[in-house]
RNA sequence: GGAGAGGUCGCAUAGUGGUCUAGUGCGCCGCACUCGAAAUGCGGUGAGGUGUCACAGCCUCCGUGGGUUCGAAUCCCACCCUCUCCGCCA
């Protein structure tokens, strides 16, 4: 959500960046509502303070016996009131409208996001590491059916397409990431780790920004109105929802592992074999709320701590600039972490990094003060994956494929996995 | 799931239809007293919106949403959350 007085002051500025991430938006109808529901609130407020005067004299006038001009009074603010109702209900029906627009507006991209329409356009800054040598890989899946690894076709069976069944050696591997990644991150980087609810209500969802436009991507329990999350950002960042900072308590940094659910409604047939694209994965989400100032540096730092991983693991990665056409309707600044998979011969998103500026913190209300008695303000919040674990489990088997078929381990997941190398059965 | 209790200004409490424009205590801030401090006294102490060049002013907020009334923290309805007991259960 923007500030309503930035959409009204610095319009044209809202209008172009909007118009920069290729998104149709509710401008101008939200500009001529909320001058007519400003003019409505105005008048109202007006006759409610002179209902109030008459309101306040009837008791007084009872009690000193003038039951006469009491009996006036009454009929005035009676009248005053009546006079009201249109106002009260179009004034409602305002509010009504433009909560419901103003949570349709997206994000205005940063001045440094560079333009661009799609994927395409984005703009790779850096690059670690080099492709390996790809003699001996496969694509992922083939290695991990040979090693007995995964089991799609059971998956498959007992849930549907998209959940992949993770077994054996392939189960442990999985546990190692998730452990090694926390671990990095708790104590290397200073994170608090959350192990949140699965499960959130619509005002969480509202609060990060999967709600209302979304909502078609996320998995609903209807029965109690709550959805499956599709990352840990949602109940990581609600988790300071409604509630006022203290100075010293920011800027706040969490790490949390979770199983995400997506629907990925819009991407069927796309990326359907192997771990590209699944209904339910796992990850390790970096949350950061921030005071407003060092939101850009904490970006960076953010960047740099889920950079760490992929590193360690000797993993060749680049790093993406995303276009603002191609960023979500929710962040001011995205950068994306895209891991080599040398057996499908491609980059994999395995981390997206985002400063969402204010926009969540307004739509969640989480602010802090700056100062001890200091006014309450909006925090920036941020968040990062660090990193998600099936794509990076591909290109993790892919990279370390040896000629015999075993996948080695990188020395930083060999405690969490008890061995140096993964061999096929026999 | 059933029964009961409860959700009030940072904390604790009072308030059961009309000076509640929410009282009091604690905490916090300022001032006075003091060489300084403690104690004491006095004053202040939230959020959102509208409005204004800026003030002022005005409106809203006592878990949430409705309703009754000229007027609701207070009465009515629904819901949410917390606690206790019972039931069920990993």
């Amino acid at each position: 959500m923007l500030d309503r007085r930035i959409l009204r002051t610095e319009t044209d500025r809202v209008r172009a960046g909007i118009a920069r991430k290729n998104i149709d938006a509710p401008i101008d109808e939200w500009l001529s509502l909320d001058e007519e529901w400003r003019t409505v609130t105005t008048s109202l407020q007006e006759k409610e303070a002179e209902a109030n005067r008459f309101s306040q004299q009837i008791g007084a006038l009872f009690a000193q016996g003038k039951k006469e001009e009491a009996e006036a009074a009454r009929a005035s603010a009676a009248a005053m009131k009546d006079a009201m109702t249109s106002g009260t209900e179009r004034e409602r029906e305002l509010r009504e409208k433009l909560d419901a627009l103003e949570l349709q507006i997206p994000n205005v991209p940063h001045t440094s996001v560079p333009d661009g329409k799609s994927s395409d356009d984005n703009i790779e800054i850096s690059a670690w590491g080099e492709k390996p040598d790809a003699a001996f890989t496969k694509p992922h899946w083939d290695i991990a059916e040979e090693l007995g690894l995964l089991d799609f076709a059971r998956g498959a069976k007992i849930a549907g397409s998209g959940f992949i069944v993770f077994k054996g050696m392939g189960a442990k591997l999985q546990r190692a990431l998730i452990a090694y990644m926390l671990d990095k991150h708790i104590t290397d980087h200073g994170y608090t780790e959350i192990y949140p609810p699965y499960l959130v209500n619509r005002a969480s969802l509202i609060g990060t920004g999967q709600l209302p436009k979304f909502e078609l991507d996320q998995y609903l329990m209807e029965r109690d109105d709550l959805f499956l999350i599709a990352t840990a950002e949602i109940p990581v960042t609600n988790l300071h929802r409604d509630e006022v900072l203290d100075y010293f308590e920011v800027p706040k940094n969490y790490v949390a592992f979770s199983s995400c659910f997506r629907r990925e409604a819009g991407a069927a047939g796309k990326d359907t074999r192997g771990l590209l694209r699944v209904h339910q994965f796992d990850k390790v989400e970096m949350v950061k709320l921030v005071a407003p100032e060092t939101s850009y540096d904490e970006l960076e730092k953010l960047r740099a701590n889920a950079e760490a991983v992929l590193q360690e693991l000797g993993l060749h990665y680049r790093v993406v600039d995303i276009c603002a056409g191609d960023m979500s309707f929710s962040n001011a600044k995205q950068y994306d972490l895209e891991v080599w998979a040398p057996g499908v011969n491609q980059y994999l998103e395995v981390s997206s990094i985002s400063n969402f500026e204010d926009f969540q913190a307004r739509r969640a209300n989480i602010r802090y003060r700056p100062e001890p008695g200091a006014k309450p303000q909006f925090v920036h919040t941020l968040n990062a994956s660090g990193v998600a674990c099936p794509r990076l489990m591909a290109a993790l088997l892919e990279t370390y494929r040896q000629e015999d078929g075993s996948v080695a381990i990188p020395e930083k997941l060999q405690p969490y996995m008890g061995t140096d190398l993964i061999i096929p059965p026999q």
